[in-house]
RNA sequence: GGACGGGUAGCUCAGCUGGAUAGAGCGUUGGCCUCCGAAGCCAAAGGUCGCGGGUUCGAAUCCCGCCUCGUCUACCA
C-alpha cells in the first residue's frame, strides 16, 4: 500500500526528470523500490539512481543526490532519504502515514487483503482427481490442500473459481479392484477365493465387502460378472473420498467422469478434429497423434492396435471441454509423476485450436514419509501407506492443511510422521493461531475493563515495535496478490507467520492494556487492526482463527 | 541419452523477475512468568548458498559446463 504510494511519487519524479533532461527515459520502469534488509536503511529503499546512472551512463552518486533533493520536498509522505552505499537511496516514511493505516484496515475489515485483481475472470482449478480405488493417501493431501488454497486464494483475489475433480471409473484398475472385493466376499462367506494377485490389499476391501454380505448374504456368491462388486467398491470408495475432503473443507463444484467423453463422443469428435488437421495418422494399426509438429521428439500414440485409446486421448478431450466451457484460465494441480503427459495435452490443445497459454500446470513434488528417520514406501495397492484421514486424525484439519501449505509446490517435501504424531504441538500452526488467540484475550479483558480501542490517540503509536507492525501490515495485501497469482500458498502462510512474530515479540516487550487509559486505547486499535490481518489470512487459506485455545 | 524439479545452518525449508552484513522453524546452549495467555519472548552457537567458469558496479538469484537426488521418458492410467 505505501510502498504503492512511493512507487507512484518515484515515477512521478522519474517522468518529470526525463522532461527536464535530467536523465534519459532507457530506465523506465526498471528501478525498484524494496523493503532494506537490515536497520538503519530507512523503510523503503531504492536502486533508482544506479539504473538511472548505469542507462545512461553517468555517477550514480550525481543522480542520487538530484533523487534525493527532490524527493525531500514531500514531507506528508516522506520524512527522511538519505544516498547510502554505491547509490541506494533509503527513504523514511513519515509515521503519520503508518499510523494512518489503522483507520485504513479497520474501515476495511473483511475486505482488507482482499482485491478485484481477478476482475471475475472465470478460473477453473482441478485437482486430486484420484481414481476411486482406495482411500486418500498423504500424496493426495498434498495436492488437495494445494489445490484448495490456491482456489481460495483466486476467490479472495476476485476470480470467479470452479473447482473440479476427474475421475475415472473404468478400465483394468477398477476391474482389479471388484476382483479384489468378490475374493474378500468369498472370504467371509468362508467359501474358497482367489484373490487377484495384484489386488488391493487394503482393509476397507473387506469393509466394503462386510457391507455387500450385509446388503445381499450368499446372494452373489455364484456372480460370475464383477460389476456389482466394482460398483460398491466404487460407490464406498467415492463416499469416502468425498468425506475426507469435506473434513478438510474441500468442496468440488463438480466431479467430471472420464467416460461420460465416451458417451457423448467427445473422444471420436478429438480424433475427428485432429485428423482433419492432418496431425494424426495410422502406423502397426494404431492411430498416432503427430506431437512432432509441436517440436516433441517422437509421435505418440492415441488409440492402441486393439481399438482402445490411450490416456492422452481422454486427457486432451478433457481439456477441449474446459474450454468450450469458456473459462478464462485453466488450472491443473498434477503430480510430477503426470510431467511426461502435460506436453502431449498442451500439443492437443494447441492443435484443436485452443490457446496453450491459458492453461497453467502446476506440478507438485511427491511428499516422503519418513518414521524413525526412515523413508516409508508407499503402495495403495499394498496399502501400507497412510492416508489422510488417519493424518487429521492424529494433528487435525488445520495442521495438515498448514503443513501442506508451508512449502512450494516444487520442493520434495518430507512428511515425518514420528513428528507429527509425538510433536504435534510444535506444528508452527500453533504459532499462528496462538498469536490471534492472545490478541482476542487481550481485547476481552480489556471490554472488561472498560478500555476502548480509540482511533483518535493513533498518535501515541511511536515504538518501533508498532511502526514494525504496521509496515508489516502494509505488506499484507501484496502478500496475498502475489500468493493468489503465483499459484503459491505458502506466501501467504509466510507472511502470517511474520506478522505473528512480530506480534508475540511486541507483546512481550510493551503491555497493550496498562494504567495509561490512552495509551491502552491507541495500542488496542492497533492490535484490532492486526486482529482483521490474521483473521483475513487464516480464513482466507481455510484455517480456522481460534478465539481461545 | 533426453525432459522437468530439487541440492542454502545439525534437520525441515524460505529467499531465486540480480542489490548493501544470506533468513525462519525445529534441535543445541544460556536467560525471561508476584505484571494483558510461557502453545510466547530475548540471546548465543551454527553457512565454501552442490562444484567450476562467465556476464557486471554488484550473483544464492542470470548464462554455460559438471556432480548428485527425485519423477517421468509405454500401443499402463
Amino acid at each position: 500500500m505505501i510502498r504503492g504510494r512511493l512507487k507512484a511519487a518515484l515515477d512521478a519524479l522519474f517522468a518529470q526528470g526525463v522532461e527536464e533532461g535530467l536523465w534519459s527515459s532507457a530506465a523506465a520502469g526498471r528501478y525498484a523500490v524494496e523493503l532494506p534488509k537490515h536497520e538503519g536503511m530507512g523503510d523503503f529503499a531504492t536502486n533508482f539512481a544506479l539504473v538511472v546512472a548505469g542507462a545512461d551512463k553517468k555517477k550514480p552518486r550525481d543522480i542520487a543526490t538530484l533523487v534525493v533533493e527532490r524527493l525531500r520536498g514531500q514531507t506528508e509522505l516522506i520524512a527522511r532519504c538519505e544516498i547510502a552505499g554505491p547509490g541506494f537511496i533509503n527513504i523514511t516514511i513519515s509515521p503519520e502515514v503508518w499510523r494512518g493505516l489503522v483507520p485504513t484496515i479497520l474501515g476495511a475489515g473483511p475486505a482488507f487483503g482482499r482485491s478485484q485483481v481477478g476482475g471475475g475472470r472465470r478460473v477453473m482449478v482441478e485437482f486430486v482427481s484420484a481414481n476411486p480405488t482406495g482411500p486418500l493417501s498423504v500424496g493426495h493431501g498434498r495436492q488437495a490442500i494445494l489445490g484448495d488454497s490456491i482456489a481460495r486464494l483466486l476467490e479472495a483475489t476476485g476470480h470467479d473459481v470452479y473447482r473440479e475433480y476427474y475421475f475415472n471409473d473404468a478400465g483394468r484398475q477398477m476391474r482389479v479392484l471388484g476382483e479384489s472385493t468378490r475374493a474378500r466376499y468369498l472370504e467371509l462367506l468362508g467359501l474358497p477365493a482367489q484373490f487377484p494377485e495384484d489386488g488391493y490389499q487394503g482393509e476397507y476391501i473387506v469393509d466394503i465387502a462386510r457391507a455387500l454380505v450385509e446388503e445381499h448374504g450368499d446372494a452373489l456368491k455364484d456372480h460370475q460378472e464383477v460389476e456389482p462388486f466394482k460398483a460398491k467398491a466404487q460407490d464406498y470408495i467415492f463416499k469416502d473420498i468425498s468425506a475426507t475432503l469435506a473434513r478438510l473443507g474441500i468442496v468440488f463444484d463438480n466431479y467430471f467422469n472420464e467416460h461420460s467423453l465416451y458417451e457423448d463422443g467427445h473422444i471420436d469428435d478429438v480424433v475427428a478434429i485432429l485428423r482433419s488437421k492432418g496431425y494424426v495418422y495410422e502406423k502397426d494399426n494404431a492411430v498416432w497423434f503427430k506431437t512432432t509438429a509441436f517440436g516433441h521428439e517422437q509421435d505418440r500414440v492415441i488409440i492402441k492396435s486393439s481399438g482402445e485409446p490411450t490416456y492422452r486421448l481422454p486427457d486432451i478431450a478433457y481439456h477441449r471441454e474446459k474450454f468450450r466451457r469458456d473459462f478464462d484460465w485453466l488450472i491443473d494441480i498434477f503430480g510430477s509423476d503426470h510431467i511426461a503427459t502435460v506436453p502431449d495435452v498442451l500439443a492437443g490443445v494447441k492443435a484443436l485450436g485452443y490457446d496453450p497459454d491459458k492453461v497453467t500446470v502446476v506440478l507438485h513434488q511427491f511428499v516422503t514419509l519418513t518414521r524413525d528417520g526412515k523413508t516409508v514406501k508407499m503402495s495403495t495397492r499394498k496399502a501400507n501407506f497412510v492416508t489422510v484421514d488417519e493424518l487429521v486424525d492424529e494433528v487435525g484439519v488445520d495442521a495438515v492443511r498448514f503443513f501442506f501449505m508451508m512449502r512450494k509446490a516444487d520442493s520434495q517435501m518430507e512428511f515425518d510422521l514420528t513428528l507429527a504424531t509425538r510433536e504435534s504441538q510444535d506444528n508452527p500452526v500453533y504459532y499462528v493461531q496462538y498469536a490471534y488467540a492472545r490478541l482476542c484475550s487481550i481485547l476481552r479483558q480489556a471490554t472488561e475493563k472498560g478500555v476502548q480501542a480509540d482511533l483518535g490517540h493513533c498518535a501515541l503509536l511511536t515504538e518501533p515495535e508498532e511502526l514494525g507492525l504496521l509496515k508489516t501490515l502494509s505488506t499484507f495485501p501484496a502478500a496475498v496478490e502475489s500468493a493468489a497469482l503465483e499459484l503459491a500458498p505458502h506466501k501467504i502462510i509466510f507472511a502470517l507467520m511474520e506478522l505473528a512474530g512480530q506480534w508475540h515479540s511486541y507483546y512481550n516487550k510493551h503491555k497493550v492494556v496498562g494504567d495509561d487509559r490512552v495509551l491502552s486505547a491507541a495500542r488496542l486499535s492497533l492490535i484490532e487492526a492486526l486482529k482483521v490481518a490474521l483473521y483475513n489470512g487464516l480464513t482466507m487459506v481455510g484455517l480456522s482463527a481460534p478465539e481461545r485455545m
